[in-house]
DNA sequence: TGTAGCATTAAACATTCGTTTTAAACGGTC
DNA sequence: GACCGTTTAAAACGAATGTTTAATGCTACA
């Protein structure tokens, strides 16, 4: 019933995906016709509605097959943390968050197509964030709140949801435009990687640095 | 000449403009059709071309009648800062480029319609980053590289610019989605407050310890 | 070998989009 | 009262969209 067609490596279903998974988060979703993709994935168009049903189910499948893979590593690296009894520091914990993401940017097919998915999903009409985002982070962002309280005990359980929000916001934004960086370096040093790599060991100090920032009720 | 029908206090062309706002910032660009707009705004379709000449005129418009003004006071409040000859401590100069963000914000037709707007013109379909975004805060943005360079004098060049770009990416977010923030609450807290004043509040230790944080060739 | 069932194809479907056109009204100014 | 910029109205244009249909191709199994 699987049978490989031997003129591709993939087959129909899965060239639809891999090809709308860049498209969409090249040009967003709204703007990324399925003529679009099936033109790129050099399949007919009726294939979409046929192995998918309507585009909204596409862009579903997109989003699941990426979610989840990440939620459960994200999950894991947490897990395995706690299961050694000590505590956690901020750093670590978001070295366990952020990993995956950078893992998955390096091996991905086409780099940092994750993550412009999921800040795609933050933007795009509404109701993306609803549909996927929530539901597949919902537990995952529990646990590293839990986690975050714990290992900053001097702030507040509404500070450690708003240090967070913010630790989220700038993530998907540190991974999403290159644009922006350039426009600052303004040739001054337009060298500037923009690796996975490099993005992270920028990133790492701002994160750790913000979420331990002086709270409201502490003295200074 | 600027005849003011006795109906409405706007005329058709700012009725025009500030529907579109209202309707890009809560859906994209891309996905607001001119018919939305004019059927919104109570006037005709034909009258988009008519003042504007094109969609994409209209965005321009949209786009300029926000971003001059804020780049304008981001502008000013440096520079009243520096007028006054001492050094600028990071908080500061951080509190001079949010600030006219949340006046904006707290005075503006639709509250949050403006860092809607901007965080829009990052993800829609490439284009608007460069044709605007880019083009009106080009000067803002090296204005505060370098002053952001000065007061924190330990860091490269290339880290300062990374976390400028880190500080966007959050400040955008932060007003953004107060979807994400009510996911992290999870209605342990779900009187969390997210208007502008508790965002600033709550964004400006993150974002200065963020940017005040050790950098590689520092010691520590 | 033949038939059942999934996969793929080409064509057409109805909508919606931005834009343009033509026409008619309204409201001031010279 | 005639001109002119503004606005409304209705209609149509071509292009692009998501979706559906009907026909064909192909493979597996009996």
């Amino acid at each position: 019933m699987d049978s490989m067609p031997a003129s591709s490596a993939l087959s129909t279903r899965d060239r639809i995906l891999a090809t709308a998974e860049r498209l969409f988060a090249e040009a967003g979703i709204g703007a990324t016709s399925l003529r679009a993709i099936t033109a790129a994935a050099n399949v007919n168009l009726a294939a979409v509605n046929y192995h998918f049903g309507s585009k909204d189910a596409l862009v579903e499948a997109v989003y699941r097959r990426h979610l989840e893979p990440l939620n459960t590593a994200r999950l894991r690296n947490l897990e395995e943390l706690e299961a050694r009894g000590r505590a956690l520091d901020v750093e670590t914990i978001v070295r366990a968050f952020v990993e995956p993401l950078v893992e998955q940017a390096r091996t991905g097919a086409s780099g940092t197509t994750l993550t412009r998915l999921l800040a795609q999903s933050l933007h795009e009409a509404a109701g993306y964030v609803e549909r996927f985002y929530a539901r597949e982070n919902d537990a995952v962002l529990q646990r590293y709140r839990d986690a975050m309280q714990r290992a900053i005990p001097a702030l507040s359980p509404d500070e450690i949801c708003w240090r967070l929000n913010f630790m989220l916001g700038t993530l998907h934004n540190a991974f999403l435009d290159a644009g922006l960086l350039k426009l600052l370096a303004h040739g001054d040093s337009d060298r500037a990687e923009t690796s996975p790599e490099v993005t992270l060991t920028q990133l790492i100090p701002f994160l750790v640095a913000g979420l331990t920032a002086p709270g409201q009720r502490e003295a200074i």
